[in-house]
DNA sequence: CCCACCGCCATACCGGTGGTATGTTCGTGC
DNA sequence: GCACGAACATACCACCGGTATGGCGGTGGG
């Protein structure tokens, strides 16, 4: 029987996490202290260190938690019923346009490499959004469309290639024109590995 | 005349940069402190704060430290006097090499991102790794080697996905095999669209 | 040759921040 | 309705980045 306390409980940590999630996608983690982030959740840090075990554990739930909605939406596509090819354009116009997001795009993928360390931080991209674009690569190749290529050193490649092309994005004055290009650049990259694969 | 005090100034800036880079290089940006940093020099507080502004201005001295050492070796190799599409590929294998040292790494690619802020990242490394990887990439097209492409947007993705790439090569256990796979799959998509442009 | 000057650096100190230890409240189960 | 413990609040500490002030010694002018 969940208890009324319970909720209490659920609903001060998950106002940490948004709290948290705020601040750091506006001020990065270094530059939001825990005050302010009780402040905004209304809370002190005794709530805080109650439900975590320090700064870098709140800023690992944030993580967590731009994380899975960017997987819920990916996944969705990758599962999809169309043929493998056009799942993976749509995850890959998906994946650019999560990019955008500033929480996924600071907290994610800049901030949490160097806050968790590298290690750490890959680990836990293999559960989440670079897991699913390495899994989106092999199906090309299990389906026969892409040339057999060793699907972990190239999906890091791509994965490294788009993180840091959506950033050009998100910084650009003229994000369209931009995403444009880039999504142009990859496609053509792609349908030239595909017709690649078509001769063989 | 240079005088024999600006010899002693000299010196204990190049001692702050040079522990800085170490120090950097094995605890981060936010694990070290000025204090460890002044002591490693063998000199005070005092001293770092009148060589430098603060500690962001002491990291960026040690980031211009570890990228001028990689851009004056990939400059030697691009300017070379070999035929362009040789340049590139030696130029290619030089910058996944210089991602390997640990200080480049960790410094110029992870943290200085996080501790410039991207925009000043970015502008920094149009004037250096980056901004050779970019005029590469235009020769080559000036060449006619390969295909027109948005050469903005394009290096920006082959940067982004060789930092990641030389990244999962200095932390694998078997830095030689990934290495070599990552540079085969590189110089295969490469190659495919170097010879599309030469059918065109 | 000497002295005043100032660059170069050391010392002392402050505010803020992450972390901890202890106190307090209130829902829950008996 | 009462004792118990989870869920917090409060008070405090150590450390770090930054600043203000003091002093030493090389340097250049006379």
């Amino acid at each position: 029987m969940r208890s009324r306390r319970d909720d209490y409980s659920e609903s001060t940590r998950a106002a940490l996490v948004t709290s948290s999630v705020r601040l750091f996608t506006e001020r990065g983690y270094a530059g939001t202290s825990l005050d302010e982030i009780t402040k905004r959740a209304r809370v002190t840090k005794g709530a805080l260190y109650h439900h975590f075990s320090g700064k870098q554990a709140v800023f690992e739930a944030a993580f967590d938690e731009v994380e899975a909605e960017v997987k819920g939406r990916l996944e969705k596509i990758l599962t999809g019923s169309q043929p493998p090819w056009e799942r993976a354009l749509a995850g890959l116009r998906e994946f650019i346009g999560s990019c955008l997001d500033p929480a996924y795009q600071r907290i994610a993928l800049q901030e949490a490499p160097v806050v968790m360390g590298w290690a750490r931080w890959r680990e836990a991209e293999d559960r989440y959004s670079f897991g699913l674009i390495k899994q989106a690569l092999q199906d090309l190749i299990d389906a026969g469309e892409v040339l057999a290529v060793p699907v972990e050193v190239t999906s890091r490649l791509l994965f490294g290639a788009l993180c840091s092309a959506a950033t050009e994005i998100a910084h650009s004055t003229d994000q369209r024109t931009v995403g444009e290009e880039i999504e142009d650049v990859v496609v053509r990259l792609l349908n030239q590995v595909r017709s690649q694969a078509a001769d063989a």
